[in-house]
RNA sequence: GGGCGAUUAGCUCAGUCGGCUAGAGCGCUUGCUUUACACGCAAGAAGUCGGGGGUUCGAGUCCCUCAUCGCCCA
């Protein structure tokens, strides 16, 4: 059962005084995968717990945003597991379309000068293919070196059969219903890698362009009518595709409408912004002047149907009206191009206008564009511009800041152009998703980002799915021209797998097929023809979560995990992603695919981006890992994750031969070879592929977060390192309460209390408030306090088995709670303290897990939390820090014994009794006398505190000037706080409308406050002067 | 133009129902080979909670407004 990777070394050697993470973070995840802890399986009688990964791009390796993401979604399968759920995760990658092939393809091109046309499709996708087995294994790597507990039995790729298998019959089942289907559209064509992309793959960049003034003639002008139109545009060369120029049906109302508007902006704007709003309505009664007369006799032409000649292609074209064209704007005409423009797409629809394309797949011009044919763009507007010069019809060119839309995912500036596209109508399935989030059967954490997700499913846009690529899900469908209806019905008789529809535009079939490729004779005499296109990538990752559940197969998987419990992603995907899975889940099987979707904030790098595989500012988690260890990544990552604030993670690189940092750059971040800039030597990073580079030694990306976190590590490591040291000759007996000190049943109390936080921390995706929680505890109360207080009693024979007990029971506590964050450290722990402690537990001892990782989760019996036995225990602890602040501010030699006494009540001074050791141990002062009584030393510093009056005997200790100075600026600072009080409390309002426990506290401080002033006064007058 | 978020110590960030003298890590200063830990211990200095107005007995927190920054949408 057990290899003997799982046998941790004994607990009394080797242990090292630092914790090295390396070795047992490979030890215990072979061990956890060989036990089969990741594997989950339907079982009736369990309660499922599932996630399904957002599936990694096959692009790139994993960044800081994907360690994020998946820490997360490990901490909560971790949890839930220890919890008694049957956790599964399920692992995957996604083929990732656009963005792999362009990989790919900028390869190829820079390696061997070849294209994908050189190439041909077949061998293209079997290069793409090599790229996804090479990233996905690394990526997969990277997931298991992070300690994800995913089953990998069940991981899937977007492109694999079982997907494969669920992509064709939601297509099949979509054009059954008549949810599919095939139209013209504008669409974001990338001329550079010829496909189409969806606005969501578009930026936006302002760029330095030109706003060209062209002028068309007038048709058979009438006398008194203009005998030019003027119109602007910054793509000159889409003119040879207008196709009506269009004038504002009321150019005088809109001109009024303009100025109202302004005038209203004008009201309410400060003074910075009047001088600009005056202009602008200047401007506008100058071109009422102006241009109105021959925008009004535009309009009359229009209506009398009227044409103007548009240039270089003499096509006659129509004047129309359309309140597109603003009569505030340039010469308040507007060029209609609907088969180049988006807004004139829409006027071209309203008005019936012919849509002229102009443009290849390329970006040249076609026969459309007559003379110019062949051209690029760029040349094209040249020309166009030069000939319009030359025919006296530029009226002008001014330079200008222009909105360009590129491409994501090549750069390159996008053409709208118009071409037939794949469309999926959202109507009732966006509808369905709305519903599903307003209702609560899918909840956002945090809430605020449903809006966005109702908002953009209330569009209700048609969801364009085809892609002109040769990487993904071919469109199953098959067209045939010359087929009659009788003929399909012949060809493939009771069959429930294919379906067919009319493409009147184009006088054809359209053919769907669920299950299998047709060949191109299947209607005997009749040649079909396969669609070429690809599926959109979201299309299959909209499947998600139901086809790695082994949809449209009625797996037991699906029956019994499906819906999901959560989801875990980023804000930048909820539309593309999330709100398609639901509307597909709801669509396929009928239910949401999942109850809760929590949006974790991003990793931004120093400048405030968003790292990204496609910007190379990615720090690789491996990086992080290698320097401080999977646990320090994890913890660090969690501790960040608030609700409202994106990280900004300034990283430097360490250089591996002399130590010194380099911070990470825009330059420096995707080279992959460095030299340091101290000691000149040279060192590799991440990009680094080539042999030459890879034989270079690693320089590491380092982070203060992840110091903090793997200081942390060290801490909890050298706590356990105390517990095990300690624990010799242990034995397991349950521990009554009487046996319990006041620093156990406070420890205990503390301990019942962070249970119970971290749960509902973690509940409710308070991932940085759990960590903060358990950070403060185990450094700050059970290293500091408990530890050094139960030293003592561990050196006692006759109190060492008890406080043993106690000891292994509150370190198997915390380690269990710190589990899901930081797997690694607390299973070596845990395995250690099995050797030491195996049966363990303060009621009833019980032989511990043989895993940390299928403990139980720790939930303490309520009746432990005491917060009487807090409030003291805190009283001590004040009392100590005053002590040790006395002893730092006289500066007192280590050695040297400080003196006390305490005047309180006699309640307190019995409270604090037992607790008279541990002033020793912990502050090197020593209690001379503790209640009502007690008298003050002759030369003493005074400290008045809640739990009484803190005498400390500074006979031949005292530093006067130090004592005078510090005295004084406290003086000063109370005097100011009191007044505070003071003033509050001699409020009438406050006294009486405030709640009576709130005026009573604030009496309670402001007579504290005036009691520490008194203490402080006396002293200073005390005190000798200087 | 619309929406969301941010602005708190030198830096990076917490701060839940409006209620103690606003906290942490790093950095800084001082002192420590205290037998788990210098990746440590102890102590300290450091804040006009972006500006202005309002609500309230009381505002870092709620409302309005302005400024700056970021993201999303058009």
């Amino acid at each position: 059962m057990s290899s003997d990777t799982a046998t941790a070394p004994s607990p009394t050697t080797d242990l090292p005084k630092q914790y090295h993470h390396k070795e047992p973070e490979a030890r215990w995840y072979r061990f956890w995968e060989e036990k089969g802890y990741f594997q989950s399986d339907p079982d009736p009688r369990r309660t499922p717990y599932t996630i399904v990964i957002p599936p990694p791009n096959v692009t790139g390796a994993l960044h800081l945003g994907h360690a994020l993401n998946n820490t997360l979604q490990d901490i909560l399968i971790r949890f839930k597991r220890m919890q008694g759920y049957n956790a599964l995760w399920i692992p995957g990658t996604d083929h990732a379309g656009i963005a792999t092939q362009a990989v790919v393809e900028r390869r190829l091109l820079q390696e061997e000068g070849l294209s994908r046309h050189d190439l041909g499709r077949e061998r293209l996708v079997q290069r793409i293919w090599q790229w996804k087995d090479e990233y996905e294994a690394r990526i997969l790597t990277q997931l298991k070196r992070m300690g994800c507990s995913c089953d990998w039995r069940r991981t899937r790729f977007t492109l694999d059969p079982i997907c494969a298998r669920a992509v064709r019959h939601t297509f099949f089942a979509l054009f059954r219903d008549g949810l599919i289907y095939r139209g013209k559209r504008l669409v974001n064509w990338d001329t550079y890698l010829q496909t189409a992309i969806s606005d969501d793959e578009v930026f936006h960049e302002t760029v330095d362009g030109h706003f060209w003034h062209l002028r068309y003639p007038v048709i058979d002008p009438a006398p008194g009518e203009p005998s030019h139109v003027t119109v602007a545009t910054t793509r000159p060369e889409t003119m040879l595709g207008d196709t009506a120029v269009a004038v504002h049906p009321d150019p005088a109302a809109a001109l009024d409408r303009a100025a109202a508007e302004l005038r209203n902006r004008l009201a309410a704007a400060g003074d910075k912004q009047r001088a600009e709003l005056e202009a602008e309505l200047a401007a506008i009664e100058e071109r009422r002047q102006r241009l109105l007369p021959e925008l009004l006799a535009l309009r009359d032409m229009a209506r009398a149907g009227r044409m103007v000649l548009l240039p270089l292609v003499d096509r006659p074209i129509p004047l129309i009206l359309d309140e597109w064209a603003k009569p505030e704007l340039g010469s308040g005409c507007v060029k209609i191009t609907p088969a180049h423009d988006p807004n004139d797409y829409e006027v071209g629809l309203r008005h019936r206008l012919p849509m002229i394309n102009v443009l290849q797949p390329d970006g040249r011009l076609n026969a459309a564009a007559g003379p110019y044919q062949g051209l690029t763009i760029a040349e094209g507007r040249q020309r166009v511009v030069a000939d319009l010069e030359r025919l006296g019809l530029l009226a002008g060119v001014e330079a200008r800041q222009i909105d360009l839309a590129h491409s994501d995912r090549s750069k390159t500036p996008i053409e709208p152009y118009l071409a037939d596209q794949w469309f999926v109508r959202m109507e009732q399935l966006a509808q369905s998703a709305i519903d599903a989030v307003t209702s609560g059967r899918v909840q956002m954490f945090p809430p605020r980002y449903a809006q966005g997700y109702i908002d953009w499913l209330s569009e209700k846009r048609d969801w364009p799915v085809s892609r002109q690529l040769w990487w993904g899900h071919q469109i199953p469908i098959w067209y045939c021209r010359t087929a009659s209806e009788a003929d399909l019905r012949r060809a493939f008789p009771n069959r429930p797998d294919i379906a067919w529809r009319r493409d009147e535009e184009h006088d054809q079939w359209l053919i769907c097929s669920r299950d299998e490729d047709l060949p191109s004779d299947a209607i005997p005499g009749h040649e079909l023809v396969r669609e070429q296109d690809v599926l959109d990538t979201w299309f299959s990752s909209a499947l998600w979560p139901h086809s790695t559940l082994g949809w449209p197969e009625p797996t037991p998987e699906l029956a019994y995990y499906y819906p999901t419990s959560t989801l875990v992603t980023s804000r930048d995907i909820i539309t593309l992603w999330v709100a398609r899975m639901v509307l597909t889940g709801l669509y396929n099987v009928g239910e949401v695919p999942f109850r809760q979707v929590y949006i974790h904030p991003k990793i931004l790098d120093n400048y405030g981006e968003g790292m990204s595989k496609s910007k190379g500012n990615g720090v690789d988690p491996l990086d992080v890992m290698e320097k401080f260890g999977g646990d320090a990544l994890r913890f660090g990552l969690a501790y960040l994750t608030t609700e409202t604030q994106d990280v900004r993670m300034a990283v430097d690189f360490e250089c591996p031969h002399c130590g010194q940092l380099m911070e990470q750059t825009r330059e420096n971040r995707m080279l992959p070879r460095l030299r340091c800039p101290k000691c000149g030597g040279e060192f590799r990073t991440q990009w680094a592929e080539r042999e030459e580079d890879l034989a270079l030694p690693r320089g590491p990306v380092v982070s203060e977060r992840f110091e903090m976190a793997r200081n942390f590590c060290n801490k909890l490591w050298n706590a356990a390192r105390f517990t095990l040291l300690n624990l010799g000759g242990y034995t397991p007996a349950s521990v009554s309460e009487a046996e319990l000190l006041l620093e156990d049943r406070w420890l205990l109390s503390r301990l019942a209390t962070i249970c119970r936080q971290t749960t509902s921390a973690l509940e409710q995706y308070r991932y940085a408030e759990a960590m903060r929680q358990l950070y403060e505890f185990a450094w700050d109360e059970f290293c500091s306090f408990y530890v050094e207080m139960i030293k003592a009693r561990l050196q006692d024979a006759a109190s060492r088995p008890t406080a043993q007990r106690i000891l292994a029971h509150a370190l198997d506590v915390l380690v269990r709670l710190l589990h899901p964050v930081a797997p690694f450290i607390t299973e070596e722990i845990w395995q250690r303290l099995n050797d030491a402690a195996p049966s363990r537990g303060l009621e009833a001892p019980q032989p511990a897990a043989e895993s940390v990782m299928i403990a139980p989760w720790p939930e303490l019996p309520a009746r432990l939390t005491d917060p009487g036995i807090e409030e003291q225990f805190s009283r001590f602890q004040t009392l100590l820090s005053a002590l040790r602040e006395i002893r730092s501010r006289q500066n007192l030699a280590q050695r040297a014994t400080l003196r006390f006494v305490l005047r309180c009540q006699p309640e307190m001074a019995s409270l604090l009794a037992p607790m008279k050791p541990y002033f020793l141990r912990l502050a090197g002062a020593e209690a001379a006398g503790m209640g009502p009584d007690v008298l003050p030393p002759r030369t003493h510093a005074t400290v008045r505190l809640a739990c009484g009056e803190l005498y400390a005997d500074l006979e031949g200790l005292i530093d006067v000037a130090a004592e005078r100075a510090r005295h004084t600026k406290e003086r000063d600072k109370l005097l100011g706080q009191i007044a505070g009080k003071q003033q509050k409390l001699s409020n009438q309002e406050f006294l009486s409308r405030a709640p009576a426990a709130v005026v009573e506290q604030e009496r309670q401080s402001l007579q504290d406050l005036q009691l520490r002033l008194a203490a402080v006064e006396r002293v200073l007058a005390d005190l000798p002067q200087a």
